[in-house]
DNA sequence: GCTATCCGGTTCCATTATTAAACCAGATTG
DNA sequence: CAATCTGGTTTAATAATGGAACCGGATAGC
């Protein structure tokens, strides 16, 4: 059964979900913002199904989150690049890692997030900041809810 | 054609998608951060089928995002509660909506995004930071690749 | 220039995921 | 006590995903 649509959705987290929830799509998000650009780059190092890909860099490039460029290298192939909505997911990406970071992985596991490229530092913990900089625990924010 | 397993994955944004990435499972979160607590509450909101409800708050109270517990009321159902495990990804989900609140609706549309209760204010931005407190832009961070 | 390989898909098929709806037993309500 | 609610379970149809073969154009090496 084709999924739900969320597109209209008065919630923002629903909408993009329905934008990058499908299975592949932010990890392939992660990758070209990682600095990857061929189709095969990404293919091999996701060991996706080339037709999901396919059909995953497709939608991405349709939502601007992803735009095609020729290849930097001067053949006739395309790249895909991110565009300034898909580098905007930065913050997303991030706080999944930090998630998974503090909940997934044991103390002494090898992990990847994303780091400092100055320093190669991870990240401090990303805060929640009320308007008037106060800063949020959990329970001070209220998740609105569709009327 | 069951999914890839991330849960092994040295990336921590792999592995957290192996845990909430199935279509749903954060819209469930967002729900129960949100204060809903009871089965058929998520799925009227939701509109979800209710096997695949199931199937979902089954897997986040064994991965230990949602605890089950006596309904609040007296009776004899239950209800499903955030643990702090569970409550820790809503920095994710503010990320998702304040990038969905940017990209996906008209400047005049209605549009339901984590607010702080006590002003009912929308949060500031996240933003990105350093260990040494730095702010940082999208190109200061570099996603880690696996090796 | 030619051949082999690479590249970026497309197509096909099988299994799993999702939706929709019917069914059901226990709990609750009036 | 009967009707309704609750939280599922089951069934069937369609969509999504993975795996692999196929394919035409581009590239690389001789």
């Amino acid at each position: 059964m084709k999924r739900k649509s969320l597109e209209g959705d008065i919630c923002a987290i629903a909408r993009t979900l329905d934008v990058i929830g499908d299975w592949w799509s932010l990890l392939i998000v992660r990758d070209a913002l990682g600095g990857l650009r061929r189709f095969n780059e990404f293919q091999q190092h996701l060991g996706v199904a080339k037709n999901i890909l396919t059909t995953r860099l497709k939608a991405l490039v349709e939502h601007g989150i992803l735009q095609l460029a020729p290849a930097s290298d001067g053949t006739a192939y395309y790249e895909y690049v991110p565009t300034p909505k898909g580098r905007a997911l930065l913050p997303a990406l991030v706080a999944l890692a930090q998630w998974g970071d503090d909940y997934l992985f044991d103390a002494d596991e090898a992990c990847n997030v994303p780091v400092d490229s100055a320093s190669e530092k991870p990240l401090k913990k990303l805060k929640l900041v009320a308007q008037d900089g106060r800063e949020l625990a959990v329970t001070d924010v209220r998740m609105t809810r569709t009327a």
